[in-house]
DNA sequence: AGCACGCCGACT
DNA sequence: GTCGGCGTGCTC
């Protein structure tokens, strides 16, 4: 017998299988880690089909040396799922083995890694001859320990007599360890009662296809997910459930927990090599039956799923942006298929793709239009920040959000201050009007870039020169720069220089632990304010509350990319959500330079479906995805002449394929990055924009062309997250 | 990824 | 004359 053996190793060159000759009396199967003779070394692979025939030259043909572990790490459905993820992300098929493992066990860190145990098989009558005396020996001991060892049976009894035992279904295995599990406190199982509206969608939820639950926030959705998880559980089934990595807090675990006790095994960057790894296998040997976790936890190794569910769905988290680049979606989408259960794709404010695929039917939506407990959710109002100015304020803080704030302080309530602060780069706007300098060509806006002093486009690559001057109101007060929260924490403690204010963003929160410690402090602090970037919006809840301010709300509107107007629609409904969670009404004051922009006449309605046909609408216009797909090609080397010249090499040939696909292909240009340099490389970039009807056959025609005149050092993205 | 083979420059 | 640069190609 053959096997197919992938290596490991994540080698452009490597990623193809190979064949061996299984030695015999050994017992390879699918998905079995082993480790191979590779040229002069021995390197570990994955068996990922077995046959009897082999098409290499079978003089050449050398043998698998030895097994990594007796059973398969990696399960069927996974060994399919992998060559979805190749053909689907063009990625190595090492590169995707790798990631449904811990880490900790393809390193070989972990030396025990599971020790198998045999046991007495009680529903069959164990026959044996008069001289297998050893085996009986075996049974005899058996009896009395219940369960043992199989190394330490091997080695009392001898390893064919237990061999031979197993394979007459006389002994049945196991596998298990001692697990280092993250101790987190039991609370009591809270039954709420569900309203119709939960019913319904618990109801309506249960056949293979994707459901697009879409619920405002406080509709109860994470009561569905639960109850949905324990209906699968109730039929046997697994269930896996994806939360942001941001929102992966404490409370979430123990809801799960205390609810789901032993079942549950958790995934996320904060356990240990050690814990991360025991979870894995109590769910690699069915102890724990739900998986709970961030993007990595897509991976699981459940068998039998039951349901998938992918909380707040419109996460950039879900996506993969650096290698192996993969979609949480897509790899969700084909684990449902394969299991035939339903997956659940819930937000309150669903990404435009995912409400656009709802809208041709390609998911079902689910809708849960009110809150839970009949509130309503708190109001928002909308400060024009120009007209601010005109009445000669320029400070950061309107009239009206100080007086807020005063009397949120006077009352001995809490407010939240959110500095919307993205990335690196900032656009140019006249404080005057509230212009905002754009692309002639693209409708997105303008980069100002420091080093060369230019406003740049991303999308096309268009340079423009920094304007000294409004072109719309002719003022001269048109400047580039943002607001960061510790110029807010400032000029908030000048006027109100005796109350608590506490900061929070990436400077403050080095260590883990003072990501808590800031929060608890607020939390004990009557008045406070806490002013913090996108993480303060997630999660907690602080009942004192009152009062939520967005300083600057346009800093992710005008931020040069096609998604940036719904990210904004996103990210204020979820900062508003922090506003009122306790008993008290809830307020949020919204201060814009572009008061008139169509976002936020929607946003401050909680009017998402309006939002989402204005957005559709400009979208389609404008072909930009879901209505169009963007490959970027990008080359980056430690050499500017390199990457130059790969750039150039491919660019020719891509323009061969555009000439051929004509009208299909909107736009295609070669251009600088616009960070023209990351970790000492120099950064070159290939954007195409091309029409979905021939998008998949112009996307791996690109690839192929690529990865064949380039060895490495180049990256290729469809619909990028940023390009930076 | 590593390692061998291979074909051109400056060196004990 | 050799030692050694790293370009190209192969590993079942």
């Amino acid at each position: 017998m053959f096997a197919d053996v992938i290596i490991d190793q994540d080698a452009k060159a490597l990623d193809k299988v190979f064949a061996y000759l299984i030695p015999e009396g050994f017992d390879v199967k699918v998905g079995m880690r082993v480790i191979v003779p590779f040229g002069a070394r021995y390197l570990q692979g994955f068996v990922v089909g077995i046959k009897d025939k082999c098409d290499y030259d079978e003089a050449k043909i050398k043998s698998i040396s030895s097994v990594v572990e007796d059973f398969s790490a990696i399960k069927p459905e996974m060994i399919e799922l992998m060559k979805f993820m190749a053909r689907k992300n063009h990625l190595n098929l090492a590169s995707i083995l790798r990631l449904f493992l811990p880490t900790e066990m393809r390193e070989g860190k972990v030396k025990e890694i599971f020790k198998s145990f045999y046991k007495l098989n009680k529903d069959v009558q164990i026959i044996l001859s008069k001289s297998a005396k050893k085996q009986q020996d075996i049974i005899d001991y058996l009896k009395k320990v219940e369960k043992e060892e199989s190394s330490i049976l091997a080695e009392k009894f001898g390893y064919s007599a237990l061999k031979s035992l197993y394979e007459k279904d006389y002994l049945i295995k196991e596998y298990q360890k001692h697990s280092r599990r993250p101790d987190i406190d039991f609370g009591e199982t809270n039954s709420v009662i569900l309203n119709k509206m939960q019913e319904n969608a618990i109801e309506k939820i249960k056949e293979n296809k994707t459901y697009l639950l879409h619920g405002v926030t406080g509709s109860g959705k994470t009561e569905v997910y639960m109850r949905l998880i324990s209906r699968v559980l109730k039929e046997g089934k697994c269930a896996i459930m994806l939360v942001p990595e941001i929102s992966l807090t404490p409370q979430i675990f123990n809801h799960f927990k205390s609810r789901f006790g032993e079942q549950v095994a958790i995934l996320h960057s904060g356990l240990s090599a050690g814990e991360r790894f025991d979870e894995w296998k109590r769910l690699f040997s069915g102890e724990a039956r739900i998986a709970v976790g961030a993007r990595s936890a897509i991976f699981a190794p459940l068998e039998n799923l039951g349901v998938i569910i992918i909380d707040e769905e419109h996460e950039q988290s879900y996506i993969s942006e650096s290698n192996p680049r993969f979609s949480t979606h897509d790899v969700a989408k084909f684990r449902a298929e394969f299991n035939s259960c339903p997956l659940v794709l819930g937000s309150a404010t669903p990404s435009v793709e995912s409400y656009e695929k709802a809208k041709n039917e390609e998911y079902k939506l689910v809708e849960m239009p009110t809150r839970a407990n009949g509130k309503d959710l708190p109001s928002i109002q909308i400060i024009d920040m120009v007209s601010e100015i005109r009445r000669g304020n320029s400070g950061i803080f309107s009239n009206q959000l100080i007086a807020d704030l005063a009397n949120v302080i006077n009352n001995k309530k809490q407010a939240m201050l959110f500095i919307n602060r993205r990335g690196y780069s900032s656009f140019m706007r006249c404080r005057e009007c509230g212009y905002i300098a754009k692309c002639t060509d693209c409708d997105v806006s303008l980069v100002y870039h420091r080093e060369d002093n230019r406003l740049k486009c991303h999308y096309c690559g268009k340079q423009f020169h920094v304007l000294d001057m409004c072109p719309k109101c002719g003022s001269e007060n048109i400047k580039q720069g943002a607001v960061g929260t510790e110029k807010v924490v400032s000029e908030l403690q000048k006027i109100f220089p005796d109350v608590k204010i506490l900061r929070m963003d990436n400077d403050t929160t080095g260590t883990k632990n003072a990501h808590q410690k800031i929060l608890n402090e607020f939390k004990n602090s009557l008045p406070a304010i806490l002013v913090g970037t996108q993480m303060i919006a997630k999660g907690h809840d602080f009942e004192n509350v009152v009062l939520v301010g967005i300083v600057d709300a346009d800093q992710s509107l005008f931020h040069a990319d096609y998604r940036s107007t719904e990210r904004t629609f996103q990210l204020i409904t979820q900062v508003s959500g922090r506003a009122g969670r306790g008993g008290s009404e809830g307020k949020v004051v919204l201060q814009t330079y572009a008061p008139r922009h169509y976002v936020y006449k929607f946003v401050s309605n909680y009017d998402y479906k309006g939002f989402f046909r204005k957005e559709e609408n400009i979208r389609q216009t404008a072909e930009f995805p879901p209505f169009s797909r963007i490959i970027r090609v990008l080359f980056s080397n430690q050499s500017e002449n390199k990457a130059l010249n790969e750039l150039k090499v491919c660019y020719n040939e891509i323009v061969k394929i555009k000439e051929r696909f004509g009208d299909e292909v909107i736009y295609l240009d070669a251009m600088k990055s616009p960070i023209k340099k990351i970790q000492d490389k120099f950064r070159y970039q290939i954007l195409l924009r091309v029409k979905l009807d021939h998008a998949d056959e112009i996307e791996s025609e690109v690839f192929e062309k690529v990865n064949s005149l380039v060895k490495g050092n180049v990256f290729i993205e469809i619909n990028p997250q940023n390009l930076s």
